[in-house]
Formats: structure tokens, C-alpha cells, sequence
DNA sequence: GTTAGCACTCTACCAAATCGAGTGCTAACA
DNA sequence: TGTTAGCACTCGATTTGGTAGAGTGCTAAC
């Protein structure tokens, strides 16, 4: 089987972007047109023969056009990818830490992609792997109530209302907050386990019960997560502007995966674990883990805000989604996100 | 124009009860079978011109059956809920006060009820009018960064990181703290304003800038909400099991609608607005106000949980909904909660 | 290697035919 | 007077057959 030469690659080229544009099946006579090749119909036949039979592109029936395999998707990404490469990787750095309001900020990027690149859009919470705990608190709200506070050193604030079965004594409280400073602080959140928690209970033992709820609750805080991870979406709908994806069935699923939130969660947790580069990843087709989405591809971006805070960015769409648009997009996402914490009170 | 007779009210519900089943129009021949009636197609088929003379019930087209219009619907309605209205009224003080974890609980909650009913669900995270402050606290993370921690009295607990463009001693957080508690401790959050604020600012003067930036902060978080109601939403994708609903570009509007949350918040303000009863209600077709929902009926109730909290737990179907089992789930919903809350640690 | 031409294939579309569910009306019956 | 059987009629849904058009593959000529 020959090798792609210069023409097989501009026609298979020609045939992905009119595929993108149209979304029908793209024949020779097109092609011939379009390009600016000057050769004719037949001789396009003959070349799009070829690219049928070394897999680039498939013919959906006997008498249709072709449309772009997987395999032919993959090559065009490839190709792009190696040109915009470059300008991507500023886009990593450039979400500003601005903690507090990183909810409302991550919804709206979400937004923002899904009516620019008229795809679906999620954006996942920024996880903060070894994050350390800087600040503990523990005050009286009301005779049997404490509100604990933790606060992370990427400024995550968390915190949470104990409820005690008895009262408890300032004196008792001041301990425990010395306790709990002088124990934790400073130590990343992962290496806190029960058997930690177990001696410090240890430690303030004489206070009993109470106090072991307190160390409970205060346990519970700092480590949740891991679970559930947070993900935003936004534009699901717009998968009905691509009839191939806007059949009733596969569209029900389609919005239900992303309703749902746990598969994107899966694969945004898998993405992140299993590539050490922070780059965008393209999965096309088959090559997507979540069954319902088998239809579409998938452009993920890792991005990174200092030390060790990373989320995903991905955008779902149409086998024939505009590329190189998505990447414009998140580009065009960093300016974006530069007005939005800027104005911020 | 006669009066709806026992059988006529009969004939309607059942024509009601078998399209619900069905959703396709239903004929006199059905119900002459269906019901204990023990008549024919043809009585039947009389009773049913009048039904229709009346507007009951409506001919998609002349050789069709009839289906119930919003008439019917409401008829059918009204007098279920004498019935239900009983049993309802427990469910609302039954959300037990577990602020902390409400959002997990109202999470699934939303997927309970869309499982259970399989319609769409929405739940809105309770409103707490007259909810006053409790507690107000400040502390040093960093020696640029405070965390400010405000408690009202049902538990709501917000924070906030500051960051200061200079360091603060000791001495003033501590007398900011006390500022901060003599003057808005047990105020109601609705109370609480500008002029307020400034007026602090103008007490703690001597400090300049600084303070100013901390006081602002604390303004704003204690402020913020009103604007941004949270809103739970589960099974969007049911519509999908309603063909009258599950055309591609009315699904595509709904699932959207569902998506923002944003006219849905505006649906629950003002319906909390507007009734004072804390009852169940029904909207059918055109009685409701979001376009975009111009074919379903939405069902909602008011729950409240104590003094002054409470939100909105909706589901929203086709017309064709059976609001007996809808009642219903909102009245299993109790126990699902109950277990919930129940179990969490 | 390129091109024109032609037979062939397959889908999409349209119109006609048919089917069947359901109605309205009338006449007969209790 | 209310109920029923029967029948003609309507109208959407489905099926069928036919056609147009896009596109291919192949062959023969340039």
C-alpha cells in the first residue's frame, strides 16, 4: 500500500473540511472544485479510491460520498496540532488565583466555550493535589454548636457546623485548636489518615466523646473530595445542531452523560491521571472511553494554575468538529477569563 | 349547556387515565371496554360530543380520538387534590436541618424524584427570608491574607479569603472583630446595607484603607445571594419518553431551559412570591409562564423547614403527566430524606 | 498518469393506493 | 327517552412503486 503523497493528503483534507462545513457526505465532483488542484472528477475517484482502501476515509453507502474515518480524523488533528501546538501552551498558566469565586468564574468559561465553539462544553473544578493544610479553627457558635474552619494553601476554604451533644468549655477548645494547629498545619492533606486522627484523640483523650467528634468532623473535611469532583457544563443542546448526533435516542444519552457528570468526572480523572503532559488531547470516536459518546470527539486541555492546582477543559462535539475553531476557542478563552477576574470585586 | 353528570365525569377520567397510560388520543371503543360502565361504543361516543361541546376534551383531527385539553386536565386536577391534599401536608416540615450537606441532600433528592417519576426534577436549595447573623469572624491565614467567616442563625455558613495589600496587627483584627460582632451580631441579613456599612467604616476610621477593603468583603458575602438562587435539576432526558414532547427542536428548547436554571429560578421566586399557602400547584400548558414549557405541566410544592426556610421541589412532564403518582413520590420523597439525613454521619 | 463517458447502485423524495381507527348520524329497540 | 347497532365517511399512517439525482467503478482513449 503506497504512501501518502502531497495530493492524497490535500484531498483528504479538502474532504475533512467540506465534511465539517456541510456534514453530508462529500463526492468527487466537489472536490474537483473545490481545491485548487485542477485535475478532474475521475482523477479525484481514483485517488479517493485509494484513501478509502488505506482507511482515511469511508463510504457511508455503496453510492454516497465519503466521509472521514476515525483514522482520517486522527491524521488532520495530528497535523494541526503540530502548527497551533505553540500558541496553546500559554493558555495553561493563565487562570488567575482567585479561589473564592472560582465557581462562578469556572460556570461561566464553560459558557463561553459552549456559544463560541457552538459544542458542548465542560470545565472541571481544579483539583489541588498536595495541597497543605495552613490554617485550622475551631470557634463557638452557640453554646453546643463549633464552626470548623480549614484553610488550604491554595486558599480553599472549607469549612463546616459540628454539632455537640454536650458543652464545651472555652478551655476546652483553645486545647483542641492548639491541638489540631500544631499537629496538622503545615502538612499535606493526603498524608492525614485515621491512624493520624486516631492519636490525636489519643492526645486529648481525657475530653472524651465530644472531642472525638470534633476530630471526626474535622477529619471528614479535610479529606471528602477525592469523590467528587466537581464539573460544569454548559451548551448540551447545541449537540442537536449535528444531525448525525441529533437522533432522539443517542442525543437522550448523549444529555443524560452529561447531565449525570459522573462519566465526565471518570474520564477527567483517568485523562489527568494517565498523560504527565499538560497538553490537549483529542479523542475521536472509538478511541473515547464513554460509550454514549462514541459518536463524537472529544478536545480536552489540562490546565494549570501554580503549584499542583489542574483541571480539564474539554469540549464534545461531532466527529466533524471545526478543530481548529475549538483551539481558537480556548485561546480566545484566556482573554476572556482575564476580564472576568479582572472585574471582579 | 348541561351539567357534568356521574358518568360524563367518569367517561372524562378515564379518557384522562388512558391517555396518560398511552399518549395517544383514545377512542370510544377503548372506553367502552375499559370502564365498568357497561355501555357501548356508541353511548360512549355521544357522552364524548358532549364532553367535547364542553372543552373538556379535543379532536387532534377529525378521525381521531380525543384527548383531554387543559380543561380536562385541570377538572381532573382540582379534584385529585382534594383528595391528596391531606397526605401532602406532612411532607413539607419533614427536611430535617442539616445545612452543611443540603446540597448532597437536594442533589439527590432532584435524582429521586425524576427516578421515581420518571419526569424531570428540580429542587431549589431553600431561601432563608428574615435570616439573621450569628456570628462573625476574622482571622490571620497569612500575614497579607485574612479569612473572614460569617454564620447566620440557620447554620449558613459563608467565607471568604481577603487578601490585603498591607498586614494587619493583631490588635486591629481583634478590634475589627469586635466592631464587626457588637454592630450586626443578631441582625437580620436583610437589614444590613450600605449605609450600614459605611457608617463602621467611618467608627474604624482611623485605619484607613485597609479596613475599608475588609469591611467591603464582609458586605458583600453577607449580601451576595438573592440574586443567584440555586437550583437542582435531575432527568431532563425523561422528556424524551414523551413523544409529544421529544420533538427534536421543543426537547432541544426544554433540556436548554433546564440547563440555564436561570427561568426556572425566576418560575420558583415568583411563585414563592406570589402564594403565601405553602401548598402543592399545578401548572398546565399555557398556565404556565416559561414559553418554552408551553406543552408540559409542571407540578410544584413548596416545602419549608423551620423559621422562615424554604424552597421549591418541581417536576415538570407532559400534560399526559399522572399527577396521582407524582403526588405520590413527593410523598415517598419523605422517607428517601428521612434515611438520608438519617444516615449521613 | 489523466480524463471522458457510461453503466450501475443506492438513497431521498413523491405520489398513489391502501389500511384502519374513529367519528357522526340514523334507525331501531326497550 | 335513553341505548344500541350499523354504516358511510374522514383522515392520518403506512406501504408501495416509481423517479431523480448524486456518486461510484470501470474502461477506453488521450
Amino acid at each position: 500500500m503506497e504512501q501518502l503523497d502531497e495530493r492524497k493528503t490535500k484531498i483528504l483534507k479538502a474532504i475533512i473540511r467540506t465534511y465539517m462545513e456541510t456534514g453530508e457526505p462529500v463526492g468527487s465532483r466537489t472536490i474537483s472544485k473545490y481545491t485548487d488542484l485542477n485535475v478532474s472528477s475521475a482523477t479525484i475517484r481514483n485517488e479517493m479510491s485509494d484513501l478509502t482502501e488505506m482507511g482515511y476515509i469511508v463510504q457511508p453507502h455503496t453510492s454516497a460520498g465519503r466521509i472521514p474515518s476515525d483514522k482520517g480524523y486522527r491524521l488532520y488533528v495530528d497535523e494541526l496540532m503540530k502548527e497551533k501546538e505553540a500558541e496553546i501552551a500559554e493558555i495553561r498558566d493563565l487562570m488567575i488565583e482567585k479561589t473564592d469565586q472560582m465557581d462562578k468564574v469556572l460556570k461561566k468559561v464553560a459558557k463561553v466555550l459552549a456559544s463560541n465553539t457552538n459544542y458542548a462544553a465542560m470545565v472541571s473544578v481544579p483539583q489541588y493535589s498536595g495541597s497543605r493544610i495552613k490554617f485550622i479553627q475551631l470557634s463557638r457558635v452557640n453554646p453546643d454548636q463549633l464552626v470548623a474552619v480549614v484553610v488550604s494553601d491554595h486558599n480553599v476554604v472549607r469549612n463546616q457546623i459540628i454539632q455537640l451533644e454536650e458543652e464545651m468549655d472555652d478551655q476546652t477548645i483553645l486545647k483542641l485548636n492548639l491541638l489540631l494547629n500544631t499537629n496538622l498545619n503545615g502538612l499535606p492533606i493526603q498524608d492525614i489518615n485515621l491512624g493520624m486522627i486516631a492519636r490525636l484523640k489519643e492526645q486529648a483523650g481525657m475530653h472524651s466523646a465530644v472531642v472525638a467528634t470534633v476530630l471526626d468532623a474535622v477529619a471528614g473535611m479535610i479529606q471528602v473530595d477525592e469523590e467528587d469532583m466537581e464539573i460544569y457544563t454548559s451548551g448540551a443542546t447545541n449537540i442537536f445542531k449535528y444531525p448525525e448526533l441529533a437522533d432522539t435516542a443517542k442525543a437522550s444519552e448523549l444529555i443524560s452523560t452529561f447531565e449525570e457528570k459522573k462519566e465526565l468526572a471518570d474520564l477527567v480523572k483517568e485523562h489527568m491521571a494517565g498523560t504527565d503532559e499538560t497538553g490537549i488531547s483529542v479523542y475521536i470516536g472509538d478511541e473515547m472511553p464513554i460509550r454514549t459518546m462514541k459518536d463524537c470527539s472529544v478536545v480536552t486541555a489540562t490546565y494549570e494554575l501554580g503549584q499542583g492546582m489542574h483541571g480539564t477543559i474539554g469540549i464534545i462535539g461531532p466527529k466533524r468538529m471545526d478543530y481548529e475553531n475549538v483551539v481558537d476557542s480556548l485561546k480566545a478563552l484566556k482573554d476572556q477569563l482575564d476580564q472576568l477576574v479582572g472585574n471582579k470585586s
